[in-house]
DNA sequence: CAGTATCCAGGAAGATACTG
DNA sequence: CAGTATCTTCCTGGATACTG
């Protein structure tokens, strides 16, 4: 009995992807997606709550990636006011929440890489 | 009482991070990365093995990053003959053995989002 | 406050051809 | 077989200034 090795490809967003972890990655692949979502999963945060926390982020990359975020329907985007100063709050979507335990579990394992060669800052 | 809000960054490579989700995904982030090492969870593979698991990868990217891999003591190269045609064996070192949990469960997240609203080609 | 506008640099990654 | 070499394109992300 012989193995298949059907080369199957999946199409997720008008993109090809050659695996699940491909997928995943698109969504929360990056230098800041993960970062943010981390920071939301315990609760709805504001713009500069989230550039705040995310020190070394700018205005625009984090601008950049929420819009992405939201557009991969991950967070929601919610104003609270018509005028200036505006208050926006960005929040986990049902989807979003499902990444939790992914989330924890990169933050964790980077924890443990920090741990051993690390070396902290100020 | 009030929380502190000490901003420390951590030192990793030389690089500066602001937590450990950033160290984390510097290591396995990208567009590639992930998947390789998936691939490897199960097994040393040659090079021509990943080659055609990955479809979607050229030679050239696929080179570059199991050099990177290798650089961060995620894997192993191990080259068994001398002469063309070479036979050269990746491998996970045990540091990146513990990965696997956090590569499965991304994969495994990623299959969640496949089966919700990926299309199968071919 | 919550962004945009503009400009720019560097790196990631693709295509293709070639080699020890 | 397991890569390199070369060239090119695209995208990410940084810096800074400005705005409803």
């Amino acid at each position: 009995m012989e193995i298949e090795h059907k080369k199957r490809l999946i199409k997720y967003n008008d993109k090809l992807f050659s695996c699940t972890t491909s997928i995943a990655m698109e969504l929360i692949g990056g230098k800041w997606k993960s970062v943010i979502l981390i920071y939301l999963i315990d609760g709805k945060k504001r713009y500069n709550e989230l550039y705040k926390l995310i020190s070394t982020i700018t205005e625009r990359t984090l601008s950049l990636q929420l819009k992405q975020l939201e557009k991969d329907g991950l967070i929601t985007r919610k104003v609270y006011t018509k005028k200036p100063p505006l208050k926006v709050e960005y929040e986990l979507t049902p989807f979003g929440k499902t990444l939790a335990p992914v989330l924890t579990s990169i933050a964790n394992w980077g924890k443990i890489v920090a741990d051993k060669k690390g070396e902290i800052i100020e």
